[in-house]
DNA sequence: CTCGGAATCAAACGATCGTTTGAGCATACG
DNA sequence: CGTATGCTCAAACGATCGTTTGATTCCGAG
């Protein structure tokens, strides 16, 4: 049983630092000194709590892929194989998950560290992606195509990767560009959404 | 003088290796032991040569880029202002020369360091490549803005962003996908300047 | 109260980091 | 030839890295 003295367990308040510092300095950047010391915990927690700095890592990804993914499965689900469905719906099923993360804590922060991951070529993180969480982008792909029949597979799989990467580097910077003191978050947000959604169909559908 | 005993001079053996093993392991990653090994010279030839390993990463940004954007800004100036220049072309200025990068040695891993680059927000290297290469992406802008006369300032933005994400991720993957043998390399650059054209332009002029 | 496992702590481990040093080597010039 | 000069080299510097250790504190169960 944890005996925590603080408002929040150490493995949460772990996390959360490592969230802030993975996304500024990056993994190999940020140090366990730095992040330990952010989090207001001793040194040897991390090795205690998480086995090693590697299997921290995994689990930054693992807590917010696991409602992110479930989420955007959730909302594919409700439209996928539906006759009336457009790809903006999918498209939106996609991204609007992604936004709402920066609700939830520095969650927003979590989107640079998935771009970061996205830019490093790294074998064991590319492969861990994979083999948790590739069923998401397969479900993604699969319903796309449904919707662009006309399109060969090898197309298919180029207009997606080109979705994907703009969209992971535009929502790496939600949170960090600042909104107009005029609208409320979830304007801002909805705003945000309305942009991607239709760059991102006009992309896809290009004759 | 330098005194060479072999084919490329000390510096850029070093230039060489950095690129490789910065695209491979990132800046932090890649430590001066790896990379001096990998190279073949001596350890303290990259502080003799380079002052320190900051300043060596400022050369490897500074080498291609100038080659890179002097194309670019070439090309651009040969479309720039006619009346009968499209979309498309100015995109083919601005994404042809990164793809015939890979002409040149290891260049294709170049687009790799630029995409982590891209995805780090650092401070110190985003205003670098803003202070020294910044004027590439507002001319680019400019010409894009006098194509879309239709468009806000905000919307323009936000599609050129979003333009510059998809193509910088998608050019960092270039080389790494296998063409068939059948294609030459001429032909597969061809058709995939091709797919990231069309994607682009169809985002750029979505209504 | 006593005991036992969970959690935290300061301290140290060996390894590796970027950088510096000073001697040694080569070439060019008088 | 003698001597500057540009360059390379092995070795060491202090700092910091991820990880481990062993003692100490804490708290609920018996």
């Amino acid at each position: 049983m944890p005996a925590s003295s603080s408002a929040q367990p150490t493995k949460e308040r772990i996390l959360g630092a490592a969230e802030e510092l993975f996304a500024r300095h990056g993994f190999e950047g940020a140090s366990l000194r730095q992040l330990t010391a952010a989090a207001g915990v001793n040194l040897a927690a991390v090795n205690y709590h998480f086995g090693s700095k590697d299997r921290l890592i995994e689990e930054v990804f693992r807590r917010r892929l696991d409602q992110l993914n479930g989420r955007r499965m959730a909302a594919l689900k409700d439209i996928a194989g539906q006759p009336g469905s457009t790809i903006e719906d999918v498209l939106a099923a996609f991204i609007v998950p992604a936004l709402e993360l920066s609700h939830d804590g520095n969650g927003s922060l979590f989107m640079r560290v998935l771009a970061r991951a996205f830019a490093e070529h790294d074998d064991t993180l590319r492969k861990f992606l994979s083999e948790n969480y590739g069923h998401v982008m397969r479900q993604f792909t699969a319903e796309f195509a449904r919707l662009l029949p006309n399109l060969s597979k090898e197309e298919l799989y180029w207009r997606v990767d080109l979705v994907t990467g703009a969209l992971t580097h535009a929502m790496s910077g939600f949170g960090m560009i600042q909104r107009k003191s005029d609208v409320t978050e979830h304007k801002h947000r909805e705003q945000t959404a309305q942009h991607l959604i239709r760059f991102a169909a006009a992309g896809l559908k290009s004759p």
